[in-house]
DNA sequence: GTGATAATTTATCAATTGATAATTTCCTAT
DNA sequence: ATAGGAAATTATCAATTGATAAATTATCAC
């Protein structure tokens, strides 16, 4: 309550009220605002935004830092590689974790106007997808599935790519959602049971057959 | 010839050629960009845009509509609905033009961003695959599976959201490469038979059992 | 309470920006 | 070749914008 009151607030403090109200501002306008939009916003006056950051640049990195850590859990990659479970319950347990960190928002709109912006913001996150979780989904479902992975270089891509389809399609509904301001369902509960159950079904079963999508050279690998 | 040599151009050439320069210009740039240095770039005056167009809004309306307009082909859902090919085969023909029309930089760059803007510029063309494409492709799949679709609001939302998440991983690929500026294969073939492959084998194994995916009262259905 | 200090605002600047008006340059019909 | 009109540029404006400096106000230790 105190602190509510306060005309003055604490550097420390000041500078967190800033940042966060900076993140829900951003997410709304996009990169297109003025410093004294924010201000005007927040109640306080322009030139008190550049006590706390030393330009507009400086404020929209440290944006950036705030949205971006702290959204991955690393506990993640431990639950999809743990086999007392069902791969499809892996899955789904994942998934459900995944859609609640970052089918926000802030996350969302920051994310996607950040990448248009300046792809590099964008590119760490997406590295420990694309390095890590994607190569761990294709083993665990080929394994449950008695299945060997197909290997050679063309073959890694299109695992990758067939991966990057299914685990894109959650992202996109926080598109769909924030930037498309479609309606999408309440419960997702449903809809990523029907998609593990989709996926892992039609990958379980057509695995083995994916060598006739490469090309020549390969497909004996 | 003659007309590249000449300084004065014939009203109408120069709107065209203003217009498809700031198509390219702004897909780069994103919407953040002023009229001096889309005329800088253009090697035009500033003031010569405003000749062409009433104001910058007017300008940016025409860029909409002059990429919107024009990419998509009704005879996609013809395709689609003709049983004289197998539906595996129809995806991938119909996937094929989809992606070669979508999967380009000023197309992918200037959707994002201008839905991230307005969400209703971008409104109409995904109303046109959320009411008909979906639907159809879905119910063919069924109706080569020789199973019923599941009905009722709760599944018609679930059988749309399966759809979604498969469709919309083409699209997305567009975002990964001109938005993310990550890689992806230079051949999309593959990709899309395989994604075929793995939708249609799990969707029409999997498409009896989705019932258990839904709330209690509409299960039995 | 009072003064020192930190927090905030007011005042202000130079550069940028969308837009308009005045002027100049080019093209073409005759 | 030239006059008339269309096309384009230069000049300019008022408003906006990021940023800084000076002045003011709140808070706290004593």
């Amino acid at each position: 309550m105190a602190k509510a009151a306060r005309k003055y607030l604490d550097a420390a403090d000041r500078e967190q009220q800033i940042l966060e109200f900076a993140i829900d501002f951003v997410a709304q306008r996009g990169l297109r605002f003025t410093t004294r939009e924010l201000a005007d916003a927040l109640g306080v006056s322009q030139p008190l935004l550049y006590r706390y950051f030393k330009n507009r640049d400086d404020l929209l990195q440290k944006i950036y830092d705030e949205v971006y850590l702290k959204r991955w859990d690393p506990g993640w990659n431990e639950l999809l590689a743990d086999r007392s479970i069902s791969i499809r319950e892996r899955l789904v347990l994942y998934l459900r974790a995944y859609t609640a960190a970052i089918l926000d928002e802030r996350w969302i709109r920051i994310f996607i106007a950040s990448a248009l912006e300046d792809p590099q913001i964008t590119q760490k996150y997406l590295g420990l997808l694309h390095e890590t979780t994607f190569p761990l989904i294709f083993a665990e479902i080929a394994a449950e599935a008695g299945v060997a992975v197909p290997s050679g270089p063309k073959a890694d891509e299109l695992v990758l790519e067939i991966v990057w389809g299914f685990h894109s399609s959650f992202f996109y509904m926080g598109v769909r959602k924030y930037v498309y301001r479609n309606k999408i369902p309440d419960d997702l509960d449903p809809i990523i049971r029907a998609r593990v159950e989709v996926f892992v079904t039609g990958l379980a079963a057509s695995m083995g057959n994916l060598g006739q999508f490469l090309p020549e050279v390969e497909a004996g690998q």
